[in-house]
DNA sequence: AAGTTATAGTAGTCATGTCTAACAAGAGGC
DNA sequence: GCCTCTTGTTAGACATGACTACTATAACTT
């Protein structure tokens, strides 16, 4: 039995110099201060503290000056880290459509939070678009070109028809109508929103997202601005970001 | 135009603070410092300068021993957070099957660290799964169901059928094998860890994950371990672990 | 009115992790 | 042998964000 990973939880930049070596050891055989320095984006004289906490911690061998290498405890612990960075890189690129830029800068970001449940529901996840034709290879490719959800509204190519009931509407009540044709007191569930740009990320922002419930309370000043309340919180709309917003009327 | 979300950005400790006043505000009317401190889990001592420094954002308005109230800019950056726990907790809870509990605390972690691109992605993903019934609704329900992924690796009643050729495997090599029965020399794809409990987590954290590719390098010592190379690195695996690894056999 | 209790604020300490600037160790040139 | 250049180390400063222990308010009690 080796799988011993009693793992001391290192801090945030403590995995990030350990995965910074372990990158660097694989791609040139052996990692310097300054290298490091260099790909992590700090000063040198930041590095040398940083290896000498890793020393202590018995993750790397190194004498000063000398060869940095990874201990055997430093192999695994830096080979979690850069694993949970290729399942969310892959993730965010491949399946969320983000471009290899961005996805490995939130990678970087987030593989320190990732828990080993959601690390490992992620990877069932994948495995199972992957692996489960029925479900998966076309599903991302649909995804990738289905309109109504990357821009220009139109109806889908690729078979969707009009959206469905929302599951907890109830009722009959198919038809998905924009947040800002429903009169004060009604409520609709968020179904998907149209807006494109800094008018999404705004109303992303507020809290308009899909499937949550949204009262109108009042149109005020001329109907060009709609009180609305989403999770018990009273948020502002402009009329236009209203429209930009689809959603499932639900019964009074 | 009000969306001038000109954002200071603030630290992850902040953004906590933020969104706590934001959920007691809601939820309670006030926040106090004590309720702050205990949703927070942090002492009354260390409450206190922080809202002081939220208070010289100009985020929070707040005088000594009086209410707490957030600004319009605070509330505009709370929301954000808060939009941002609650896609990725639903991600979590209702896509990846973690229990809810998990899928909070995680959520609560990586919620500073979402960007605005991922954050986009995110939603789009989940609209798009919500809103084509082809895609959705009941792809999620079989994913839940699907015993290949969720264990005893029995065929999926799904109608999963066995699995497809690799993508970039180029040849006709449909049968997935054990990487127990490569041999050196060898490679494959990965495109399931059937391996559960401990064993699994041990071989997610060493890189093997579906998708990658790994070459059978050698095996040692009576054949109980082998070595194996994943993306450029060496990596030990013991007979266990490599039996509870499906790759489609790539081509030499 | 005086004392008790809950609550909030202050001061001082600590650990991380960054920076800059000064200093040290080798390598190579001349 | 000495100089210079690259590289690495050390020391001191600073920001964040936590803690503890102490002090200050305000609100109830009796």
């Amino acid at each position: 039995m080796s799988s011993e990973t009693s793992s001391i939880p290192l801090t945030a930049a403590l995995e990030d110099y350990l995965e910074t070596i372990y990158e660097l050891v694989r791609d040139r055989r052996v990692a310097r201060v300054r290298d490091i320095a260099k790909a992590r984006n700090v000063k040198a004289g930041s590095v040398s503290p940083a290896l000498k906490r890793l020393s202590d911690l018995g993750l790397i061998r190194y004498e000063q000056r000398e060869f940095i290498e990874l201990t055997t405890e430093g192999e695994t612990a830096a080979r979690r880290v850069f694993a949970r960075h290729q399942v969310l890189a892959s993730f965010l690129e491949d399946f969320l459509g983000l471009p290899g830029e961005s996805a490995r800068a939130d990678a970087c970001a987030m593989e320190h939070q990732l828990s080993d449940e959601a690390m490992d529901g992620l990877v069932r996840f994948l495995e199972y678009l992957r692996a489960c034709p029925q479900a998966g290879e076309d599903l991302i490719e649909r995804f990738h070109r289905c309109k109504r959800v990357h821009g220009d509204g139109g109806e889908c190519d690729e078979g969707c028809p009009a959206f469905l009931p929302s599951p907890q509407g109830g009722g009959a009540l198919p038809e998905a109508v924009s947040l800002a044709f429903l009169s004060p007191g009604r409520a609709g569930r968020v179904v998907r929103v149209t807006a494109q740009g800094p008018l999404r990320q705004g109303l992303l922002d507020k809290g308009v997202l899909p499937g949550v419930l949204i009262t109108i309370e009042r149109l005020s000043s001329g109907g060009d601005r709609l009180q609305i309340r989403i999770g018990g919180y009273a948020v502002n709309l402009t009329r236009r970001e209203a429209m930009g917003v689809e959603v499932h009327p639900v019964a009074p």
